[in-house]
RNA sequence: GCGGGUUUAGCUCAUCUGGUAGAGCGCCACCUUGCCAAGGUGGAGGUAGCGAGUUCGAGCCUCGUAACUCGCUCCA
């Protein structure tokens, strides 16, 4: 008996053999926490991008998309907290090793630190004689500041004046363009504003594969609204994210929405809901959905002294919008499908077939076109030529016809072509179904459209 | 950054107390097969993470170094 069992270890061993994804700089020993995406990783990701875009900007009617840049004026990461909040002061216990943050520790010692320096902190702990949560001990290393934002430089010299922070998110890109995006699109409120782009956060635990990097992809949209809708426009975009992942065949068994409660909310925010997913490692962070009221704006209204108020004509009122932020990771989306997909069939007799059920919309190949025999390569190839002009789609001739169907299966392709001797004097190609196994016949000119239709969703 | 573990072929691993590296799978070519893997023949691929030391001789012992990995403060 076969163990069929789904493990992160399989999924990891086939997104690195079959090209979706390899470890980072592997040549030169890999660079810890960072992957490359191969020959299907990217076409994957790139579906995953697409099919967000469709639904939360295409067809979307309230929505726009923007591009902004990575590299902002460093005001903004001031205006959002995030040069504060983002900059975490260490200590590690020198008896046990355990790392701490200095706050934290004050906290569990029922002492607020808010607008303590590092030096002030440092000095209470060592004054006060504050144990170690974990051995008891009062003996610490001095505060090291650890901010999760990447710095970089802006021209020639490497001075203070020159810093520039790599992006944590993409969100601010969208607040600091809200007038920009509302001006020339002439939208009126609610409208949101979607962006897909890579962001940068010097995680000090990066977890399992692909699920925190330090490097990653997000989609985010800030969908801005009247104060005192937010919370029905909160619950219409959170089942708004549940029918996209549930259109494209997510197993609604292992999702599930956890609220936040009044404890757990952010400062900004006055309702959050988490998407969780069910990972072969257990429940992991999917997508986060977000009520962040008039937080992002008033504070950029503040600290730039540009309005960002909106100007109701129909009732002549004026207001800072709220805002509705679902936050989705790329590489974690990518990760989510994948894992669901992920199938390793029984067949019996120590045999099995691993298929990666994925949605056509999201497959790297559309379809695979198989010469029945080598002799027929000729034929074969004006069929793969004649589908490539609107698919990806993947061509194979060595080895036996089953063995070509199992590599197909294991990649997610979700239809073999394959072109037989009957091909020559009849112009029709056999379609085999990734899912059933079951086989149909239909004509050369046909396919195109036949493919087409199973990428709807 | 701290503590533990790991590092031999593309992958999974073997190599007994130090004697100059092997298997399965995968891959490639040819033959066979003609619609669901594992048939035959042949082949490519490793200075054993890297550097130094001990030794007549090191994948195996010693030291150093690098990378990876699991836990610790996170959340897309």
């Amino acid at each position: 008996m076969k163990n069929t069992e789904k493990t992160m270890e399989k999924i990891v061993a086939l997104c690195k053999n079959r090209g979706f994804v390899y470890p980072g700089s592997e040549i030169y020993g890999g660079l810890a926490n960072s992957w490359d995406y191969g020959p299907l990783g990217v076409e994957f990701k790139n579906n995953v991008k697409r099919a967000w875009w469709k639904k939360f900007i295409q067809e979307n009617p309230y929505n726009v998309g923007l591009d902004s840049s990575i590299l902002l004026n460093p005001q903004v990461w001031v205006a959002s907290g995030h040069v504060v909040n983002f900059n975490d002061p260490l200590i590690d216990c020198k008896g046990c090793k355990m790392r701490l943050r200095a706050d934290h520790l004050l906290e569990a010692n029922d002492i607020n630190p808010a607008g303590w320096t590092n030096d002030q902190m440092s000095a209470y702990i060592a004054e006060n004689k504050i144990p170690c949560p974990h051995c008891g001990k009062t003996d610490f290393t001095g505060i090291r500041k650890f901010n999760m934002m990447f710095k970089t430089h802006q021209g020639v010299t490497e001075d203070s004046a020159t810093e520039l922070y790599l992006r944590p998110e993409t969100a601010q890109g969208i607040f600091v363009n809200f007038k920009n995006v509302q001006r020339t699109t002439r939208r009126k409120i609610p409208f949101g504003v979607g962006q897909i782009g890579k962001s940068f956060r010097n995680e000090i635990t990066p977890c399992t594969f692909i699920v925190r990097t330090r490097e990653f992809e997000q989609m985010e949209m800030e969908f801005f609204c009247k104060p005192g809708t937010e919370l029905e426009w909160f619950d219409y975009w959170r089942s708004f994210c549940r029918d996209w992942l549930l259109a494209l065949g997510l197993n609604e068994t292992n999702l599930r929405m956890r609220d936040h409660d009044k404890e757990e909310l952010s400062h900004y925010s006055n309702a959050t809901t988490d998407f969780e997913y069910l990972f072969p490692f257990g429940w992991g962070e999917l997508w986060g959905v977000a009520s962040r009221t008039d937080f992002d704006l008033t504070a950029h209204q503040k600290a730039s002294g540009e309005a960002m108020e909106y100007f109701d004509a129909e009732s002549g009122e004026r207001f800072i919008p709220c805002v509705i932020e679902p936050a989705l990771g790329v590489e974690r989306a990518l990760l989510t499908f994948l894992c669901d997909a992920y199938d390793e069939e029984d067949l019996g007799e120590g045999d099995s077939r691993v298929v990666l059920r994925l949605h056509p919309a999201l497959a790297p190949m559309k379809a695979c076109v198989l010469p029945l025999s080598k002799k027929l390569a000729e034929g074969a190839e004006r069929v793969r030529a004649l589908l490539a002009k609107d698919f990806m789609v993947d061509y194979d001739e060595s080895g036996s016809i089953g063995k070509r169907y199992r590599r197909q299966d294991e990649i997610g392709t979700p239809v073999c072509v394959t072109y037989d001797f009957d091909s020559e004097t009849d112009g029709c190609v056999t379609l085999r179904d990734r899912d059933t196994m079951e086989q149909r016949r239909v004509k050369i000119e046909e396919v195109p459209a036949e493919i087409a239709a199973m990428l709807a969703f």
